[in-house]
DNA sequence: TCCGCAGTGCGTCATAGGTC
DNA sequence: GACCTATGACGCACTGCGGA
C-alpha cells in the first residue's frame, strides 16, 4: 500500500503546509474512465514561506484560558477526560462565520476589498472558489490552488497515466514538500490501490467533502483471511479522510480568527467614526447656544 | 554554538452533531 | 441506529529567537 504520508514524513516535507493561505488539500477530479488500469499520483504541493504569517497568538490564547479556567481542581489521570467533558463543542466554524455574515461583516469586507488584495485571506477565498466543484481534465492548466492533471505515459507502464495535484502558487517549487497518495483506476472505473486485492471505488466529486479526493470501499471481501486486510484497509480511509477534514478544519479556523480580527478592526473604526461625529456636534451645538 | 522556549503545523484519536 | 463529518485535544517535529 502506497498511502504515503506517516505522520513523520508528512510533517518533514509538508511542514508548512496553508501558512500561506494554500491549503494542500486535494481537490476532487474528475477521472475519465479509462480501459486500462489507471496509476494515479496526487501530489500535493505546500509552500515553504521564509516569513510565518500567524493569526496572531489568538487561537493558542483562547485554548490556554479556557482551559485554566475550568482546571484548577482536576485531577491528572482524568484530566483530559474531564476537560473534553466541560468544553462543550462549539458550532462549528461555518456556522460561526455564517452568523458573523452580519452588516458589519459585509461593510469590513468592501472596506477592506480595495486594500487587501494580497491578503491571506483573499487568497484563501480565491482558492475555495476554484475548489469548490470545479472539475478539471487531464492536460488542463488550472488556476493557483487547484488541480492539475498531466499524462504521463512514459514514466508508468503503458497505457497507465500519472495524475499530479498540485496546489501551485507563485512561489511554489516542485522541490517543496510534497504529499503523495497512489491509487489505481480499473476499467470499471474503480480504484486499486498499489499492493493491495480490493478494488476501490473513486466516489463521486458530489458525495465528497469539498478538498478532498477519497476512495471508497467497494467490492465487499467475504473471505475471513481477507477481513483483517480489509479492516485495515478501512482504517487507512478513515485516517486519510480525517487528515484532510483536520487540514481543512484548521484552515477554516484560521479564516474563522481573521475574520474575527477584520471586524474588530471595523468595529474600532467605526467607534472613532461615531466618537469624532460626536465630538463635532457637541461643538456644533456648544456654538450655538454660545 | 548550544539550549530552552514559544509558536506553528501535522497526524491521530475521541466524540458531538448531522444525515440517511 | 449506523455512518459520516467537523472539531477539540493531544503529542510530536520543526523553526526562529534570545540568552548563556
Amino acid at each position: 500500500m502506497f498511502l504515503q504520508p506517516s505522520s513523520k514524513r508528512m510533517s518533514e516535507n509538508v511542514h508548512s503546509d496553508d501558512m500561506d493561505g494554500n491549503s494542500a488539500a486535494i481537490s476532487v477530479v474528475h477521472m475519465p474512465s479509462l480501459n486500462q488500469p489507471v496509476q494515479v499520483q496526487s501530489v500535493i504541493h505546500s509552500n515553504q514561506p521564509s516569513v510565518i504569517q500567524t493569526a496572531g497568538p489568538n487561537i493558542q490564547t483562547i485554548q490556554v484560558v479556557r482551559v485554566a479556567a475550568v482546571d484548577d481542581d482536576i485531577n491528572e489521570e482524568c484530566e483530559g477526560k474531564k476537560r473534553r467533558e466541560i468544553l462543550s463543542r462549539r458550532p462549528s466554524y461555518r456556522k460561526i462565520l455564517n452568523e458573523l455574515s452580519s452588516p458589519v461583516t459585509k461593510m469590513e469586507e468592501e472596506s477592506n476589498s480595495s486594500q487587501s488584495q494580497d491578503g491571506e485571506s483573499q487568497e484563501a477565498a480565491t482558492n475555495l472558489s476554484t475548489h469548490s466543484g470545479v472539475q478539471f481534465q487531464q492536460g488542463d492548466l488550472v488556476p493557483s490552488g487547484a488541480i492539475q492533471i498531466t499524462s504521463d505515459g512514459t514514466s508508468v507502464a503503458q497505457g497507465l497515466q500519472t495524475l499530479t495535484m498540485t496546489n501551485a502558487s507563485p512561489t511554489t517549487s516542485a522541490a517543496t514538500g510534497a504529499t503523495i497518495v497512489q491509487y489505481a483506476q480499473g476499467p470499471d472505473g474503480q480504484f486499486y490501490i498499489p499492493g493491495t486485492v480490493q478494488a476501490y471505488q473513486i466516489a463521486t466529486s458530489g458525495s465528497l467533502p469539498q478538498g478532498v479526493v477519497m476512495a471508497t470501499a467497494g467490492s465487499p471481501m467475504s473471505s475471513p483471511t481477507n477481513m483483517g486486510e480489509e479492516q485495515s484497509r478501512k482504517r487507512e480511509l478513515r485516517l486519510l479522510k480525517n487528515r484532510e477534514a483536520a487540514r481543512e478544519c484548521r484552515r477554516k479556523k484560521k479564516d474563522y480568527v481573521k475574520c474575527l480580527e477584520n471586524r474588530v478592526a471595523v468595529l474600532e473604526n467605526q467607534n472613532k467614526t461615531l466618537i469624532e461625529e460626536l465630538k463635532a456636534l457637541k461643538e456644533l451645538y456648544c456654538q450655538k447656544e454660545g
